[in-house]
DNA sequence: GCCCAGGTGGGTA
DNA sequence: TACCCACATGGG
């Protein structure tokens, strides 16, 4: 995993996620983003920017129908504003509406409560308490099956939970760590091997399949 | 026009 | 458990 993690940083440097101006933009985005691609989501949240909506109260006061309508671009909207709705009324009941209270207890126990919020998974989940919280949880997205899968690591059958592990058993807990490993790996995704995970000219080409 | 994108939950066997 | 499906917009 090191290795891997090595080779990534080397061809693209550090990528300084997640790309948002908060800890709560970063909640809104990781709801948003669900199989959808990241430039719709922006379009997303600048509409919510704009409106003044982007914070735990307005998103808490506007009517669902009206916040649907707000991210619309994002796609999925009525099934989003919906899973919006039910973060942030989760939010205020657990945290008194503070992404600050939420990262500030024992995140275990925050992903365990997160899991149970009606839209949110595990990848949510985990995206939130990284880069929201800063806590140490492995964020397990396709592009990281597609590339462990590439590297002949694991099957792709896998369930979340046991990809996950393969990361958080062979790394330390270390939170910029992690929230650089998975920003590497999608933008590994993204600029370079897509569709076939290793390419021509592929950093990881010469990875060997057994490291860890 | 077709394919895909930083998932999730409900239904069925 | 393991599939199958709905949910939707916008860019290449």
């Amino acid at each position: 995993m090191t290795k891997i993690y090595n080779l990534l940083l080397e061809r693209y440097g550090q990528r300084h996620w997640w790309p948002a101006e908060s800890p709560f933009e970063v909640c809104v985005g990781a709801i948003l983003t669900q199989n959808t691609n990241w430039g719709n989501v922006e379009k997303a949240i600048a509409n919510l920017k704009r409106e003044g909506l982007l914070s735990p109260r307005s998103l808490r006061d506007i009517p669902v129908e009206m916040l649907a309508e707000k991210i619309r671009p994002a796609g999925y909207y009525n099934v989003k504003s919906v899973r919006l709705k039910g973060f942030i009324d989760w939010l205020f009941a657990k945290y008194d509406g503070s992404v600050e209270r939420m990262a500030g207890a024992e995140w275990r126990q925050v992903r365990e409560e997160l899991l149970k919020v009606r839209g949110i998974g595990a990848e949510t989940a985990d995206s939130i308490l990284l880069y929201a919280c800063g806590q140490p949880s492995f964020v397990v997205d396709t592009y990281t099956r597609r590339l462990l899968a590439g590297l002949g690591l694991i099957t792709g059958r896998e369930g979340y939970e046991e990809v996950r592990c393969l990361f958080m058993e062979n790394l330390p807990p270390d939170v910029a760590l992690f929230n650089e490993f998975h920003a590497l790996i999608v933008q590994h995704a993204k600029e370079h091997c897509r569709k076939k995970p290793l390419c021509p000219g592929c950093p990881l080409h010469f990875c060997p399949a057994n490291v860890r």
